[in-house]
DNA sequence: GGAGCTAATGTTATCGATAACCTAAGCTTA
DNA sequence: TAAGCTTAGGTTATCGATAACATTAGCTCC
């Protein structure tokens, strides 16, 4: 089975098979123009036999329309984007548009030459994450695109012409919020590569300042170094409890780190809540799978897709599109916070 | 911010700008030919003055060569695939090679569109997950690709030019063998999707030939409708233990199941592994966060992007490849399951 | 001193499609 | 019945690059 197979068929042969011009087979292949039924047969038929498939990069250049999506993500192991993700695809897919996905690896050298290379297929749109520090090469790449660009999971910061997400900055006074309001003073926060990911960065400056403006002092344990996984929170939450046990509550990065951290506290004869409360960020399903419901803030995530998609589409169409949507946070209460 | 601008710069604009031709322009940006040094910089200066990104709808039309490695995976959110992706991209990124990624969702008709899109950008080559139920189209594409294809995570049933992954069968030996050496009899698979998943299935079957081999019947607990994530996992287990409380030994389809499975053993006061061994699969970090270790099977998922992304150089180079990569599987004994 | 190189650059054809316009036949309709 | 429209299909130019070959000037070297 060797890939040195023949030149693939062009409209030329499927011309020549069904026996009109290279432009009757264009027009039935994408049903358009005036073709009679008879001829339209023909072409259908010889196009399905010879196995023909259209080169994109022909079409695409010459009418210079693309039905391709550019979405560069971060992280694709990063469990909280493949919905946003669905919602995006459940969108286009049915309009017939294809989305490809480049991972960035929270590099902004890497998410350069992402952007590069999609661009340089001129698609009909390009979706990004948000909070993500750009290189300058990137932002003459994207300033000078000519498509339709939006910004996912972050609308704090708007950029591009579009951004669908949550408020970061809500969501960290959520957190301290809900942490004052049940008595809590000694609070923690247990997070991973905020040089990288801007907008947990974001929540984590507004919940320090949301407590600061009630007189607390937020005591932070991070590392730039580490995944933000579930071994990390693990790891950062033995470190934490070691030197500061008297602390009394805990917001977590997201879920995964919680998850992480839970299962030291439990082990390390620190009841959950009743001696300390923790929250985690996202609402990721992991959050109810084991013994304890994670209190979370809940993300809409496919809607943020959803939302991001149909505003491609209105722009692609040249309609008005708002300059943002912001997707609505609950603070989810499960059983690892007390209840107030 | 409007994305109406103005059409993209050409080499054209370039060239006149720098005084030149379109084609000393091009010798100059792909490094081929011979240009004097002053030339060279001038052109480089116009470029970058204009912010010229080459079209590569063109350029790969015209040179029938491409930079585009086509991935198309059942789901991003399938932890396991993650650093696949990431063993691929450290080979190819060095050497100009751009990672396309497609999502299907298990689903084949999205599989084949999505492979259709693909293919019809005439990518340098395209890798794809194997284990998949595939429509006729989506063979039918792949067979008059003219591109090396490589299949993914299954080494069992060989296909495409080359294959790079585990053998799901011994995987599902290894667990027979584990349990059996163990003297445990009572045996029950948890999984989900195993409809779609193949090569899960694979595992389930061999699991299952294995012990009928030794005499003994496997309990499965399966549903095709929920996703094969831990609250399913939690779910199932749940259903398992109610029915057949007798059983003390579960094998499940992935570590994030058996979690959820491990939650709900605990909260029903079945301690593990005195009372119930559980063995997962994949080795992700995940299965060393909780406070049990969970025993698995370590698959080792970036050298299988790699070596896959390194046949597809070769293939790329024209040399001979062998026909597939088999990854070792170790079964890492955790706590949950007693030492033999 | 001219045949033969090499280095630096330009010309032309082509990649595989689509846009925009054109043509011829058949049909209306006043 | 001739102007005018439709229908079905074809022609030509173009999209933005690259391959392959052509050209020109300066140099080498016997």
């Amino acid at each position: 089975m060797g890939h040195e197979r023949r030149k693939p068929v062009t409209l030329l042969e499927v011309a020549a098979k069904a026996g009109v011009s290279r432009m009757t087979v264009s027009k039935v292949l994408r049903e358009v123009g005036s073709i009679s039924d008879d001829t339209r047969q023909r072409v259908r038929q010889a196009a399905q036999e010879l196995g023909y498939l259209p080169n994109s990069l022909a079409g695409s250049l010459s009418s210079r329309k693309s039905q391709m999506v550019a979405v560069i993500i971060p992280s694709i192991s990063d469990i909280v984007f493949s919905e946003v993700l669905s919602g995006v695809n459940s969108v286009l897919r049915p309009t017939g548009f294809q989305t490809f996905i480049g991972e960035s690896g929270f590099e902004p050298e890497t998410e350069t030459e992402l952007i590069r290379a999609m661009l340089s297929f001129r698609p009909a749109g390009i979706l990004m994450n948000g909070g993500m520090a750009r290189s300058a090469d990137a932002e003459g790449l994207l300033a000078r695109r000519n498509c339709p660009a939006i910004q996912l999971w972050d609308c704090d910061r708007r950029a591009l012409d579009f951004s669908a997400g949550p408020s970061h900055e809500e969501a960290g006074r959520l957190v301290a919020n809900h942490f004052i309001e049940r008595g809590l003073r000694r609070i923690a926060y247990v997070g991973a590569e905020l040089d990288k990911d801007l907008c947990a960065r974001r929540r984590y400056l507004a919940l320090n300042a949301s407590l600061a403006a009630a007189g607390i002092d937020l005591l932070s344990v991070t590392c730039e170094d580490r995944p933000r996984q579930a071994v990390t929170g693990r790891f950062l939450t033995e470190q934490l409890v070691r030197e500061h046990p008297e602390i009394d509550a805990i917001h977590f990065l997201n879920d995964a780190m919680a998850l992480g951290g839970l299962s030291y506290l439990h082990e390390a004869g620190f009841p959950v809540p009743e001696r300390i409360s923790v929250v985690g960020f996202n609402g990721t399903s992991l959050a109810n799978a084991v013994r304890t419901r994670l209190s979370t803030i809940d993300v809409p995530r496919t809607a943020i897709g959803e939302k991001a998609a149909q505003a491609l589409l209105q722009m692609i169409e040249d309609e008005d599109v708002p300059e943002f949507w912001q997707a609505p946070l609950v603070l989810v209460q499960g059983n690892t916070t007390a209840a107030a």
